[in-house]
DNA sequence: CTGATTATACTCAACAAGAGCATAATGAGG
DNA sequence: CCTCATTATGCTCTTGTTGAGTATAATCAG
């Protein structure tokens, strides 16, 4: 930061005393063992590591993975940065502004001193795992309740919203689920009052639905890491960050249909991999299960440096 | 937030007095006037609108609103989150956070007293306009530069890796040009120290490459919300923010070059414009250059309600 | 009146994606 | 040892989607 130059936040960083926030980090940290996507939690499985942002800290996302390590020993391989939101509903005239990462890793060499646990993430979305068809909870529990709540509502025009935004968010029929939509259903479900979070602190209001609740926002930021997560293997490689070493091509399948929550067709998968040229074979074969030997495979490192690869959409022309 | 609830970050808030940071807001403000995209950009047309979050503050989203209008007097309308970080080279034992917002508007009732102005985007980044070509900078300035940059490493690793890096960010041929690489592109130059803010506060150095400085890392951020524009075109109909009410399909064609930077096929890009039902027919006509009046369109709105739709790269299959 | 310029309709080839059939190794269980 | 469910892996076929052009008809500038 320069002297010379002008500089429209100074006013601001001179007086800042009167601005004085206090920044949390807050970490999704996502394994997937024996075809579980899990995620690393303290605190009786109802909390995500996290921690005040401090002096020491030589940047943010060193910050976390120092919090991490320190609540569960676990080190951090791969992370992005999530989201940034401002806490409202915190008490005392200090700010908290809460930065989001999610972190992506093998569960393994952890330290068992620390108290910590890996908890498949489903416990918390029992509604968004459709690997073995649509859950029963969703047609029985959340479709029923979510229209009483839209019908509930007094104006048209708010009814017809909301009807229109679960039908969207929820869309059965299988075919038209869109497993990315993690975050907008968990959303929809806490302004229905379906989730324990949102109705805390009030009076009953209505049970709340199948899932784990979490403290605080928690179970928000969980969702909106596992969202992040079911897009982004679309279009960059990151599945590979949760992958051993060497591994077969169903392994790697059995992790993408973790991660979605759905089934995906085994030979095209396998098209879509090689074409892609994301791996290349160790030369050993394994037989782990019945059937004959699988090859084992190992993610080609160079594809990170080639392959940031971005897709275009646009028609693009010469000249 | 509960109170009987486990709270890991409770420590951390407790005694937040020695963690107290102060957080900026910073916005990118887009948009896209007589075909030419556009920066909001105050103090010389050196620095992108920011102040700090304060207390007054319902939310981030607010907060930025608020200093944005009385900076430049532009109410804005969309925007998103870009990132946060924390600076390293700030003074004082005070830490600054920055979170970084992209807010696309159209370039009109702006308070003609307060102190701003629109720079088109290209004069800070002039290697990014392809639409008339392969920018000459580009081929006789910027990429000898690089490669004498990447060729002065001692280090075979590090050279090999300068080039690698170098020739995926700026690959010419115009046919692998990838619009998007904007901030990847900006920070091999910022390492090369090719541009002026790289060089600030050091002695000389080389001179740097064509393209107007800003202040701090305001340049660097112009060069994310950049860059995510030039992603988010191409699956989320963003444009229309950029739009006014009524408009011909080559005016928007004309955008999304200008936000590109490179040229469209156009009957292709229509093509594609009616098959995603984007628009729906005004009815007017109107011929304001040569050739026969073209039909003027409006955004349909449903579709923001309807198509936030995802696009899936999955094999999924039935069962 | 001429011609450059634009709107708009179509065609075609190349390729990507969805879906399913076929064949060959295996190990589990009798 | 034999049978069969289970899996690895190769291929085909159909249907979109995308890139690239050709063709035709309105306009306006000069």
């Amino acid at each position: 930061m320069q002297d010379k130059t002008i500089q429209p936040t100074s006013q601001a960083q001179r007086n800042n005393q009167s601005h004085a926030v206090s920044a949390d980090l807050i970490a999704v940290v996502i394994a997937v063992t024996d075809g579980e996507p899990r995620v690393l939690t303290i605190g009786e499985a109802q909390a995500l590591p996290s921690g005040p942002f401090e002096l020491g800290h030589r940047s943010l996302q060193s910050g976390l993975r120092a919090w991490v390590e320190r609540q569960t020993g676990h080190p951090l391989g791969y992370i992005e940065q999530l989201y940034t939101f401002a806490d409202r509903d915190r008490t005392g005239d200090e700010r908290v502004i809460s930065i989001s990462y999610l972190g992506l890793t093998r569960e393994e060499q952890a330290d068992r001193s620390a108290a910590h646990s890996w908890r498949g993430w489903y416990d918390y979305f029992p509604w968004e795992d459709h690997r073995a068809g649509v859950p029963s909870i969703l047609r029985d529990i959340l479709v029923p309740r979510l229209s009483a709540w839209a019908d509930e509502a007094e104006d048209l025009g708010v009814r017809r919203d909301r009807r229109q935004r679960v039908a969207y968010a929820f869309d059965l029929d299988d075919r038209d689920w869109n497993e990315e939509l993690v975050l907008q259903r968990y959303e929809l479900l806490y302004e229905a009052t379906l989730v324990a979070e949102a109705t805390r602190g009030r009076d009953g209001g209505s049970p709340s639905v199948p899932g784990r609740p979490m403290i605080a926002d928690h179970r928000r930021i969980l969702a909106t890491g596992i969202a992040r997560l079911r897009t982004k293997i679309k279009y960059r490689p990151v599945v590979f960050e949760l992958m051993p070493p060497a591994f077969t091509l169903l392994q790697l399948q059995r992790t993408v249909e973790a991660l979605a929550g759905r089934l995906v067709h085994k030979q095209n998968f396998r098209r879509l991999i090689e074409q892609q040229d994301l791996v290349e074979e160790t030369g050993e074969t394994v037989s782990e299960t019945r059937g004959p030997p699988a090859k084992r495979f190992r993610f080609r490192q160079t594809v990170l440096a080639e392959r940031t690869v971005a897709g275009t959409k646009l028609p693009l022309s010469r000249a």
